[in-house]
DNA sequence: CGTCTATTTGAATGTACTCAAAAGCGGTGG
DNA sequence: CCACCGCTTTTGAGTACATTCAAATAGACG
């Protein structure tokens, strides 16, 4: 579990002991391309990380249409936190845009966690705090820049991950339609 | 202080002295109207809660439009969290947009104060929590609704606050002009 | 009351979309 | 190994939603 703990270590200090302790609440997975982790409508029970591989959070319409909301690949977090922390159905499904390799831990055991290594508590709460700055940040892509910028800028964030998956899934997550995105590409 | 101490039992429960404790951490303010309480390229240094009034966090573009991320009525927080934590420069500008009433805590103080009250640790993990799934929703409504539909949802959240500030602020927020927000409310 | 800023209105324009069809690509099975 | 099927991407034509620019009107505030 080397790839979580250095995860952890971005924002805490861990000793023998806590690692210990979250290790044996972790479980280790495998999905192939395509598996549904989270179905819209289920309440999320478990928060995953990312330790190879790619998945994505989505909202399907109601039209049937497909927003991918945010991309998670390697050392990234997944899981619908709201829908988690409330015990709510949530509004989102999550796959696999890839072959993945995921540590996972259930809910519950999770807020045992926290009871248990209080530091964790820190760790998530600058976790959390960082993926608003991070969701702030789409947010004003889509306020003030034009589908050609927003492209450029997630080129240069996600530089190996456009031929890693398919057009139509970085068109969504971008707010425009494949049809455009091939477009821009042809610039 | 009243208010604040509403919003924390939403999350968490407090004994009369950690209250005491969070008490003579925060301190009071009023300010008018326009009034700046945060530059951007400044770090910042304070964390806001509404008691009364509005306040926006908006981002200053190149070409010298704002572009407002988030609104801040009664009973919300405001404060760049990304600059504050890891002490860089803000992207964001904080203003006023009516005479507002504040509680506020300086940086520093705060992290004093989560080590005299961890329970506020855990209150803040929530908080951001809820402010992800928030700022998931703002995202996917820029993702997959058009300017008509993301004006009536802002109505119906927030049913009095179009009333009370310029409509250029209800249009940057929603992202589009204000002109053609003119045209939308004239239907 | 006068000035300054915000809103409304109209015309022209542009960015991005829809629909449809063709081409390309990947995986599967014969 | 090749052929076929299904899905993704490309291409083109027509369209719509939202923008820009400019001018007129309304509203806020000292």
């Amino acid at each position: 579990m080397e790839g979580l703990f250095e995860n952890f270590a971005k924002h805490i200090l861990l000793s023998t002991e806590e690692k210990s302790t979250i290790e044996s609440a972790f479980q280790q997975k495998e999905v192939v391309k395509g598996a549904l982790l989270l179905e819209a409508g289920q309440v999320c029970r478990h928060i995953y990380f990312v330790k190879a591989g790619c998945l994505r959070t989505y909202y399907l319409d109601e039209s049937g249409d497909e927003k991918n909301v945010i991309l998670h690949p390697e050392d990234w977090w997944a899981g619908d936190l709201a829908s988690f922390s409330q015990q709510r159905k949530s509004k989102y499904h999550i796959a696999a845009l890839e072959r993945t390799e995921l540590y996972f831990i259930d809910c519950d055991q999770l807020e045992q966690l926290f009871r248990d290594v209080p530091k964790l508590e820190r760790f998530f709460r600058i976790l959390f705090q960082n993926g608003i700055a991070f969701y702030q940040n789409r947010l004003l892509s889509m306020l003030s820049r034009s589908a050609e910028e927003r492209f450029r800028i997630f080129r240069s964030v996600y530089p190996h991950l456009e031929q890693r998956i398919a057009q139509k899934h970085i068109a969504s997550l971008l707010g425009m339609t494949p049809v455009f995105l091939s477009i821009l590409r042809k610039r």
